[in-house]
DNA sequence: ACAGGCGAAACTTTATACAATCTTCGCCCG
DNA sequence: CGGGCGAAGATTGTATAAAGTTTCGCCTGT
């Protein structure tokens, strides 16, 4: 009967339009393409999407929930720019929450869980073989997120994703070097470990796996962030 | 100079309006005089904060994104009602979470600091000697929420407030006796062990704390919703 | 030439009006 | 008398317009 009048209420690809804002902008800042600091005005991202500023307003707010956007008052929403200190509680959330959400994740593996996930290492390599930085900084992000989703857990999910949103900007903003792709084979070897359902050695390579992320990051001083800005914009 | 126009991006007790209404409906929710399933119509809640509709939507919106309400398309928002399902996963999320956040606030513990958690213990005693039932509840939240503040963890403060706030649901859906205050003794216990900064023992009685709380929950099917409700109406 | 202030333009914020959708109540038919 | 159809009422979703604030340029005075 009425089923498609009602549909569930949080839609993964919920075809509103505003959901449809919020994933094009989150998708732009997770792939890099704006940079921290970038002034979100309503007009711009309207037209852009063919919407009105009310629309706008709603995402961006939905946004700055996530965390991935600061709205200053009376001057509108810029991409967000984490201090140092941020990064630090981020990474350090993520390595409380994750290797908790792989454990689960074990719990409820199956075959087609398998198969998701091999077929996302696939892509990884694929877009890494091909260079195309965008799309691997994406991918390794959503490699996080499947496993969340995988682990069942909405809360959990619901919590990985802020973090791995706000991990994109802090990666770069204070990666060192330009290590393209630094844990690839980390993936690979979590998903192994899920595979053999080994949970003490999933959990264990997936912290590693944060560790070395962070260990990469430079946290200095917040006024560095203006260098490199800076750096990144004339690259 | 222009100390007051512009103020910090995030102030926690905000002056502008639509945070207003946010934490009145909030504390409505939190002390149980707005329960599970309930209507929040628009014009209403903009009638009695003498808002416009445009000001209480900002608010619903921001609730629904916490978890404690639900927004329904074209039908409107409602106080949430979180299944059994919902609460394993809530408790779940606050026995990985919080035993850490103890960790870290003895870390960050100073002669004021103990002062503000003595004096919310003699709040806390007061509200109950009174019984005043609505002030236990919202102070049995607000001790948790200290303690992530005194971690100084931005990350953990902005999840645990959502957890505190979905819990308070839980609990006012699904305990099983009416037991008016679970664990004052242990909020006394768990600032004992913060003050000998014994992390160990803080950690521990913060996770047996969370335990008895959810093992005073009757978490069955979620049909039984309903006969709660109307158990909790009738009373 | 430079500092300070005035003013206009652009933007955000808030309110209001309009359109679309759902709910409810009454009526009619079986 | 019960069930279903339909229209009126109410409520939400969206757009547009008015109001307030910030910012930037320009002009004047020293």
């Amino acid at each position: 009967m009425a089923a498609k009048t009602r549909q569930k209420p949080d839609a993964p690809d919920a075809s509103d339009r505003v959901s449809r804002i919020r994933e094009g902008v989150t998708a732009a800042i997770l792939e890099h393409r704006l940079l921290p600091g970038t002034k979100l005005g309503e007009d711009e991202i309207g037209e852009i999407y063919g919407a009105s500023r009310t629309l706008v307003r709603t995402a961006l707010q939905q946004l700055a929930h996530e965390g991935i956007v600061n709205i200053e008052k009376n001057r509108g929403a810029f991409v967000a720019r984490p201090t140092p200190a941020d990064a630090r509680e981020v990474f350090e959330a993520r390595r409380l929450i994750e290797p908790t959400i792989v454990d689960r994740a074990i719990d409820a593996v199956s075959p087609a869980w398998l198969d998701r996930l091999g077929q996302h290492l696939a892509e990884e390599r694929e877009a890494e073989l091909r260079g195309d930085a965008r799309a691997s900084v994406r991918l390794s992000g959503e490699f996080h997120r499947l496993v969340a989703e995988m682990s069942g857990h909405g809360i959990y999910l619901g919590f990985l994703k802020e973090l791995i949103a706000r991990s994109s900007l802090i990666i770069l903003l204070y990666r060192r070097h330009d290590t393209p792709a630094c844990g690839t084979d980390h993936h690979a070897g979590i998903v192994a470990a899920i595979r053999k359902r080994d949970k003490a050695r999933a959990g264990a390579l997936m912290l590693s796996h944060l560790n070395e992320i962070e260990a990469e990051l430079f946290l200095k001083d917040p006024a560095a962030d203006e260098l490199r800005l800076a750096d990144v914009l004339g690259a």
